[in-house]
DNA sequence: CTTGACCTTATAGCATACTCAAGGGTGTAC
DNA sequence: GTACACCCTTGAGTATGCTATAAGGTCAAG
């Protein structure tokens, strides 16, 4: 299979397929006498492996660990660790939007308590000399 | 006050001040006779405006913004509309984040269940065909 | 034998927010 | 007079994940 069929099979584009292979995420790929990259089922797997992974979360290098795992047949438990701590990641990432986000939603809310003529609660916080 | 007393009162690093003027986020800076930059209180001020802007999730560009509708004294109704746009976009984006780390939270409990002998679940999922 | 779809490489650019390095001037203290 | 802290500019580098461009080779159809 020449990478246009692999990029339509797997939803990416060529470009990100050859970028995948530049940057050692995939293993450099079989040629053709034409020179031509080509493709076995197994690739494409190994892409789809690489697109579940990255819409979990993963960036390329996780991605290109657990692509090393897999291979290894890894065990569960280092899966596992591996998983977990990247939700853990998400959670604190989580914990600091939600902060800024009520932060802001209570200033919006100061806005309709204060009279018209003051002024702007918001521009008032920003402005604000100290962190509490 | 030169660049580094600025720095200093504002906890940014004069590298990062020279980067907000050139960017445009902070009005060319008034120059003393010998080429230096000078700044006043109110150029503290300012940039302190940006640090808790920046706090709270704004861009730079996002900043550049807001200091137009703090220079013109904006009203209330603009600044309350950009904090609960700005809120709107975090709640989508903690959504997000909230949806992966509870499908990873699920795959590793899923590690228990299985017995030690399978194949990794979580590996299953990485390499499955098709999206649910 | 040319058109068009496909493939190749190397290189540069995008967004975001800095950070650093090179090479040089200024100002005060000892 | 020289050491040292501070200032200046320009330009490049960092991280992340692509995307695009130029300039060219390959291959099957008509």
């Amino acid at each position: 299979m020449k990478i246009g069929q692999l990029a339509k099979l797997t939803t990416l584009s060529v470009d990100t397929i050859r970028y995948y292979e530049q940057r050692g995420i995939l293993p450099k790929a079989v040629r053709a006498e034409n020179g031509y990259r080509s493709y076995s089922q197994e690739d494409a797997k190994l892409l789809r492996f690489i697109v579940h992974v990255k819409s979990l979360g993963f960036t390329l290098e996780e991605a290109k660990t657990l692509i090393t795992l897999r291979t290894g047949k890894a065990d569960c438990k280092t899966m596992k660790k591996l998983a977990l701590s990247k939700a853990e990641d998400m959670k604190k990432k989580i914990e600091k939007l939600a902060e800024m986000q009520q932060s802001l939603e209570k200033l919006a809310d100061e806005c309709d308590k204060t009279g018209n003529n003051s002024y702007c609660p918001i521009l008032t916080y920003f402005e604000r000399e100290t962190d509490e």
